[in-house]
DNA sequence: AAGACGAAAGTGGTTGA
DNA sequence: TCAACAACTTTCGTCTT
């Protein structure tokens, strides 16, 4: 599918070599966040008196009343620029790092700024929003990454992803239905190097599933590496259980529980 | 020797009382 | 809040290529 195949640009900076890459990949804003300033802005004093410690004219207090609401104001306006800056990056990181296309990560982003406005994130971490509203996107653009995914390069764990995923799906209202297991064989294919006509079996193979209620209730890419794993040998270019567990991140059982379902239930001629 | 098969026990997450 | 439950994993022994 040609989606998979559009790399991202990645950030504006490039790297030489793999070392300058991983160093420079961890560049970003500090990680904390409790006193945005870390105590170095001035602040005016609260008590209306001159450096003399004289009493202020009431016309001088009134400017020195309007400059501290102001500097209140800047102040978390300048905190809320920061978070976003930062929760921006770490989008940016996390979907280079797992190789989305640039559309995905604007949705993201996106979703991330009406979470923002709709306050959503109190309570929970940048972090976690950031990375719920990364799933979100990528489910929603159908080029899927499994929670675990996500969670690999996110500096919070599944949990933590999977419940802000949740919170803001139903804060903002947006209807992602169940991933099909074939959003994810086009990913699965090419990382097998299988060629287009095994991927067209295993499409085939999986909308049959579908009718047959095969796919309700278990997990994508199970489903989607057993469907594989039988495309390929019906198209003579077998891999093995092994290798196609292993790119679906599922154990060889599950494509054998998978598979054994769909040989018998839709009664597949598979050669012994 | 590597791959496939399947039984059995364990794990984490969802669901319904 | 708890327990039941299904999907999935882990582990391991056996059969097949």
């Amino acid at each position: 599918m040609l989606t998979d195949r559009i790399i991202d640009e990645g950030p504006e900076w490039r790297a030489f070599d793999q070392e300058q890459r991983e160093k420079r990949a961890r560049v970003g804003a500090p990680l904390t966040y409790t006193i945005h300033d870390k105590g170095l802005s001035t602040m005016i004093d609260w008590r209306n008196r001159d450096s003399y410690g004289k009493d202020l004219a009431p016309k001088r207090r009134a400017q020195i009343y309007r400059l501290r609401k102001w500097q209140r104001r800047i102040r978390v306006s300048d905190a809320t620029e920061r978070n976003l800056a930062y929760a921006l990056s770490e989008l940016d990181r996390m979907a280079s790092s797992l190789g989305l296309p640039r559309t995905v990560r604007e949705i993201a982003a996106m979703l991330y700024r009406r979470a923002v406005e709709q306050r959503l994130i109190r309570g929970r971490s940048i972090e976690g929003v950031a990375a719920a509203a990364l799933y979100a996107s990528c489910r929603q653009s159908r080029i899927p990454r499994t929670l675990d995914e996500v969670a690999e390069v996110s500096r919070v764990g599944k949990k933590e992803i999977g419940r802000s995923y949740r919170f803001i799906a139903r804060e903002l209202q947006l209807s992602i239905p169940p991933t099909s297991p074939i959003d994810y064989v086009p990913r699965f294919v090419s990382e097998l190097k299988l060629v287009g006509k095994v991927q067209a079996h295993a499409v085939k193979i999986l909308k049959m599933a579908a009718t047959k209620g095969l796919t309700s209730g278990r997990g994508p890419t199970g489903v989607a590496a057993a469907a594989i794993y039988v495309a390929s040998v019906l198209e003579n270019s077998r891999r093995t259980q092994r290798e196609v567990a292993a790119v679906a991140r599922v154990t060889e059982v599950t494509v054998r529980n998978r598979y054994k379902e769909l040989v018998e239930k839709l009664e597949l001629e598979v050669p012994l």
